[in-house]
DNA sequence: TGAGATT
């Protein structure tokens, strides 16, 4: 993870199993018929005899990794234990045969200069702080004397006592919506400190006006504490609004996306385009998530972050006004417009395909088009078709770019 | 509904 770019390490994982009485593997099943959830309570840990060598490293640049986290923290004194904490698996589901692994967490990632929208899942990165626990208090004091208020990048790390693991600690932030535009972020708090004391907070602001969106967030030290505030504040008008706030528990990102994976993967497409293609343009979006997950080296391109941001330099994906156009390389010469159909229709509306041929022998040039309605649709087909073997070659699928227009 | 404060 260096130079600033944003990485992706993983994208999800879906793993096919073979249940024990789960249909054949060519039987079409159109839906999940269980749905479980797998996940393990957490493991809590810290004890009494660490609170005074256990410290909590807030506000970590993103790129910072855990031997560097080491290497810093150990240059004050003898660590017992360090750990940068990561995002990391948050359940597995049933997904008919399929068995599906979360493994962090899952976001629609807009690729603004590309003008792309991805399905992502954030695996394995930084969550931005970690745990550094000292062999010698006297070690963990001189931490947060001088590193606290360290700046590293453009971040300025927080150095304190890590408090034990609790229940009673967690879940602590909170979703304020509906706040008056000139509300400011000290008379949020002003509002909210009256139910505890105050981690953090912030008001989300229009990134062109800098005008406040009237939401926010409030990270109390305690869940009670917000608890309390939900109870006081919800559906009340702060002095001077006219509307009354919303106020409730923050999304916990992780789960609330992995329902709305579920549903994308399972927006099968089978019922509207029956066919053999069907079942494989579900399979595709699996094993291309799975490769993506593993990194496994396979006829898939996992269609990362990075592999978007790799194409740095080609201009905003064609979108040609009836759709979106998908530039299809390394078809064979007897290619022809059936495949194109049967590559893509099972992703979603297709309007028009194009195999390119040469003028004399009529013969495919290596590429063709295809056109898509929905851009959603357009992105997963590529997500997945990307990297796909069609008789012994790899095809590419990527957006049409005006590098290709003339052809 | 952002970054990232309880492993």
């Amino acid at each position: 993870c260096e130079g600033g770019n944003v990485k992706t390490q993983m994208v999800i994982a879906a793993m096919e199993t073979q249940l024990s009485n789960g249909p054949s593997c060519n039987n079409t099943t159109n839906g999940p018929t269980t749905i479980s959830n797998n996940c393990s309570s957490p493991v809590e840990s810290g004890s009494i005899e660490d609170s005074k060598t256990n410290l909590i490293v807030n506000y970590l640049p993103q790129n910072m990794t855990q031997e560097e986290l080491k290497s810093l923290f150990g240059s004050v004194g003898e660590i017992e234990s360090c750990k940068l904490v990561r995002d990391k698996i948050t359940g597995t589901q049933f997904l008919g045969r399929f068995k599906l692994i979360t493994l962090g967490t899952i976001k629609w990632a807009n690729i603004k200069e590309l003008g792309l929208k991805l399905f992502v899942l954030f695996a394995g990165q930084s969550l931005g702080y970690g745990f550094v626990n000292y062999v010698d208090p006297k070690d963990a004091e001189k931490a947060i004397n001088t590193l606290n208020g360290l700046r590293l990048q453009t971040k300025t790390i927080k150095v304190s006592y890590a408090r034990p693991s609790s229940a009673s600690i967690r879940d602590a932030n909170l979703y304020v919506s509906g706040l008056p535009k000139t509300m400011t972020q000290k008379e949020l708090e002003q509002l909210f400190s009256q139910y505890g004391r105050i981690i953090t907070s912030r008001i989300l602001v229009d990134q062109m006006t800098g005008v406040s969106r009237g939401v926010g967030f409030i990270r109390f030290d305690r869940r009670i504490e917000a608890e309390e505030a939900i109870k006081g504040l919800n559906g009340q008008k702060p002095p001077g609004a006219t509307e009354p706030i919303t106020v409730k528990f923050a999304n916990n990102p992780s789960q609330k996306t992995s329902q709305a994976l579920l549903s994308q993967l399972y927006q099968s497409p089978n019922r509207r385009y029956p066919g053999p293609l069907a079942q494989q343009a579900q399979r595709f979006r699996l094993d291309n998530l799975l490769n993506m997950a593993y990194g496994v080296k396979s006829r898939f391109s996992p269609m990362t972050i990075d592999g978007v941001t790799s194409l740095a330099g080609i201009n905003i994906p064609g979108h040609a006004g009836t759709g979106w156009c998908i530039f299809v390389y390394n078809l064979a010469p007897d290619a022809d417009e059936s495949i194109l159909w049967q590559m893509f229709g099972p992703f979603g509306a297709v309007t028009n395909v194009k195999v390119i041929r040469d003028f004399n022998t009529n013969k495919c040039k290596g590429f063709g088009f295809v056109t898509m309605t929905n851009y959603d649709e357009a992105a997963m087909a590529i997500a997945s078709l990307n990297g796909y073997r069609l008789g012994d070659r790899v095809l590419q699928v990527s957006f049409k770019t005006n590098k290709t227009h003339k052809a």
